[in-house]
DNA sequence: AATTCACCCAACCGCCTACAC
DNA sequence: TGTGTAGGCGGTTGGGTGAAT
């Protein structure tokens, strides 16, 4: 078998397929004691067969307290979609003003329901200007921040060149994570009206 | 009743950056 | 400062399930 294309964590895996319920207990366990952190030590006093990897995305995704499970609201729904226009696939992003939503639940949720409704426009949706590194949450950097930008542009304007927006987006207001509107979704779009 | 098809979603994969040493 | 590892992300896969034929 050829692992050369493999991370390292990935080369020591096997896949283990689903969950048991005895595996989500062991995890559980151990996440209360040690902490979400250190996810292969957090594997290891678990005495899971599982990559750190593994284990933080079962948590995230299911064992994880407060998470929302049931049908996505057309509220929510609304709000997906708005940021989705907003920003693209920038999953993480949009659970982050889901509540008790996950990434990975939007983004099958898209991939399953919404892709299908939504007609490309112009195809500036999900690009990425040349050589732009794909994002990572942990440190925005400020290219990141531009490119943003430069879609929210497009969708306000219409993408045209030198339109200027007739719509203000700040984004350094959209990374703000304060969740100051969270609690109202109304309110928060207000902040970020798209034409 | 058996088979095929389509859909959903949990889990995996691979890339990237941050961070520890 | 350089290198290896861990963690985070978006993309993709594949098993389960229900509907259609």
């Amino acid at each position: 078998m050829d692992f050369s294309g493999m991370d390292s964590q990935t080369k020591k895996r096997s896949n283990n397929g689903a969950w048991t319920v005895e595996e989500d207990r062991k995890l559980a366990e151990a996440i209360v004691v040690h902490g979400a952190r250190r996810w292969k030590k957090i594997a290891n006093i678990a005495g899971l067969s599982r990559c750190g990897k593994s284990c933080r995305l079962r948590w995230l995704n299911y064992l994880r307290p407060n998470i929302k499970r049931g049908n996505i609201s057309d509220q929510e729904e609304d709000l997906i979609l708005r940021l989705h226009k907003l920003i693209g696939n920038r999953w993480s992003l949009i659970a982050g003003r889901l509540p008790g939503r996950t990434d990975n639940e939007i983004k099958n949720y898209w991939n399953s329901h919404l892709r299908k409704k939504i007609k490309p426009q112009n195809g500036i949706r999900n690009r990425r200007p040349e050589g732009l590194q794909k994002p990572n949450s942990v440190a925005r950097t400020t290219e990141e921040k531009f490119d943003a930008e430069a879609v929210a542009k497009d969708v306000i304007t219409g993408g045209g060149e030198g339109q200027e927006p007739t719509t203000f987006f700040n984004v350094d207001e959209f990374y703000d994570l304060s969740m100051q509107y969270r609690s109202d979704f109304d309110d928060w779009l207000n902040v970020f009206p798209v034409k």
